[in-house]
RNA sequence: GGUCCUGUGGCCGAGUGGCUAGGCUGAGCUCUGCAAAAGCUCCUACAGCGGUUCGAAUCCGCUCGGGACCUCCA
């Protein structure tokens, strides 16, 4: 495998270059969603990022297990281990089953993400579907003298561990520092450590989802179904792990911290963390409420929004963005990226037209390499974008008959173009489809050709108001050298 | 309070110790019957104050902003 892809692990701190386990296979396991509601705009966010990052390891050659886990148990409302979990809350509101909601939101994440263009991870495992691996996991930490028993819970013992690890390695903070800073809990706290979490939770007689184990009826902490299905598809230590940002402190820490208890090895050698998405500067998330729908943003149907976009221009506005900064999120800078996607996705189209000179003025193969320097460079989508902008200029002045390209450059645009924007960055063109389009092709090509009579004729009157009454209908007319061409 | 990130032109957003980011917007020009499209040019920014250096937006310190995590969240 050769290449030079560097990429940025949080473990370190610093851009490693990427050196697989076992080339040319990859292990990918990437934190997924919890399905008790819709997914937001910031969810997606870090799942196109991921997105990317899978299909330039693929682009690469590499052999990539992509898995992402569906969380559809556990999690709990709040830190006290008590309580209902989201889905049994957000069922009994509904009064439906817990799994009711799985489903639903389940397959809305799905036709979500489908609508984003993200190719679907190898593996989409369940936390209900490997509570069994789980207990195993959490009876191996009781048996390795990392976790205890409670009245039918069970608790990770942090202090324990931190004798003989670093429990705060991927965050950078000390022990000490994490005890001085934890809240104090309720006087009824049965844990032994206030930094202690759970792997098991004892379940009330009315809890709707619960499950037998050697510790009575209960449900799994919400940290230990990422430690069962990532050792359970991808071996003890796999080559990347990744999630938001918003997970590192606490949820990766402590699956890291399982994981060790457990086997004795880190999970993952490379760990990327996407950042958040951000409105008016201010984190977007379910709790603060000020989140954005894909639908309310796909219709334009919100405070914020002057009208919809599509999802092909959220993922592009997205890509301008490096997945490790914030992105923030604004009307006026959805409506540039909508502008910029349109001029590139249109020079794709003008690409495919084009003709070839015997000389050639540009330096095509030049280009190719910085557009590999920048994804090799952490995934520099916006370096990378910023190259593609400078094909768009040759291709249109190669259009405009302004520079000149041999076939064997054109060639090489277009290898350019489906490898970055099609295969890995995942734009594609967006096109109403269809029968109908045929036709209306057929036509526009008919109106085009009486337009042109009429200007031969010197007939403006008659030219200008078919292109007067297309522009009207939202069809626009552009003039060129080899005639008239027109889009949507 | 603790840990950490960050502050770039009208807006979004990369980046490196010295050499053009890019996109959007705005202005001018070319082309065009006119317009649109396209191309070219311009608007030359790096929070503030010190320091290191031949040279810093880029390294160090301080000040002032913004944000994240420490509690469920991608």
């Amino acid at each position: 495998m050769t290449h030079n892809l560097h990429l940025y692990n949080t473990l370190s701190r610093k851009k490693e270059k990427f050196v697989a386990i076992n080339a040319p296979f990859v292990g990918m396991y990437v934190c997924g969603p919890t399905v008790y509601s819709d997914v937001h705009l910031g969810n997606c966010r870090t799942f196109m990022s991921f997105d990317l990052i899978y299909r330039y390891l693929k682009h690469l050659g590499y052999k990539v297990r992509y898995v992402r886990n569906i969380t559809d148990a556990g999690h709990l409302e709040g830190d006290r281990d008590e309580g209902d979990d989201k889905f049994t809350k957000k069922a009994k509101l509904l009064q439906v089953e817990p799994m009711e909601i799985v489903q639903k939101y389940t397959v809305g994440f799905r036709d979500i993400m489908a609508l984003f263009n993200t190719l679907p991870p190898s593996i989409e495992p369940t936390a209900t579907g490997h509570i069994i691996e789980q207990q195993e996991i959490a009876k191996k930490i009781i048996e390795n003298k990392f976790a205890y028993e409670v009245n039918g819970t069970v608790y990770f013992d942090v202090e324990k561990y931190s004798k003989t690890n670093n429990y705060g390695e991927l965050t950078n903070r000390k022990l000490e520092d994490l005890l001085e800073n934890t809240r104090e809990l309720d006087g009824q706290d049965e844990k032994k450590g206030r930094l202690d979490f759970a792997l098991w939770i004892k379940a009330k007689p009315e809890h709707l989802m619960q499950w037998p184990s050697p510790w009575g009826m209960g449900f799994p902490g919400w940290h230990i179904e990422c430690s069962a299905m990532s050792t359970k598809y991808l071996g003890e230590t796999f080559d990347i792990h990744g999630g938001g940002m918003d997970l590192q402190a606490t949820h990766h820490t402590n699956e890291i911290a399982q994981n060790i208890a457990y086997c004795g090895k880190s999970p993952a050698n490379y760990w990327m963390h996407t950042n958040m998405l951000t409105v008016n500067g201010a984190r977007m998330s379910k709790s603060a409420g000020n989140s954005f729908l894909p639908l309310e943003l796909f219709s334009g149907d919100h405070a914020l929004l002057s009208k919809g976009y599509s999802p092909m221009t959220v993922r592009f506005f997205m890509m301008q963005t490096h997945y490790r900064s914030t992105l923030d999120f604004s009307d006026e800078a959805l409506s540039g990226s909508e502008k910029a996607f349109n001029r590139l996705m249109d020079s794709y189209k003008t690409l495919q037209q084009l003709s070839a000179s015997a000389t050639s003025s540009e330096n095509i193969p030049e280009l190719k390499a910085k557009c590999y320097e920048a994804m090799d460079d952490d995934f520099n989508t916006p370096v990378l974008i910023a190259h593609l902008f400078e094909a768009v200029r040759i291709i249109n002045s190669a259009n405009d008959k302004k520079t000149q390209l041999t076939q064997a450059d054109i060639d090489l645009l277009k290898t350019i173009y489906n490898d970055f924007i099609i295969d890995i960055m995942g734009l594609k063109v967006e096109e109403e489809g269809g029968k109908a389009s045929e036709a209306l092709e057929k036509v526009m090509q008919l109106v085009l050709d009486m337009r042109a009579k009429a200007k031969a004729n010197k007939d403006f009157a008659t030219s200008d108001e078919i292109r007067n009454k297309l522009t009207a209908a939202g069809i626009q007319v552009k003039d060129g050298k080899d005639g008239a061409t027109w889009n949507l």
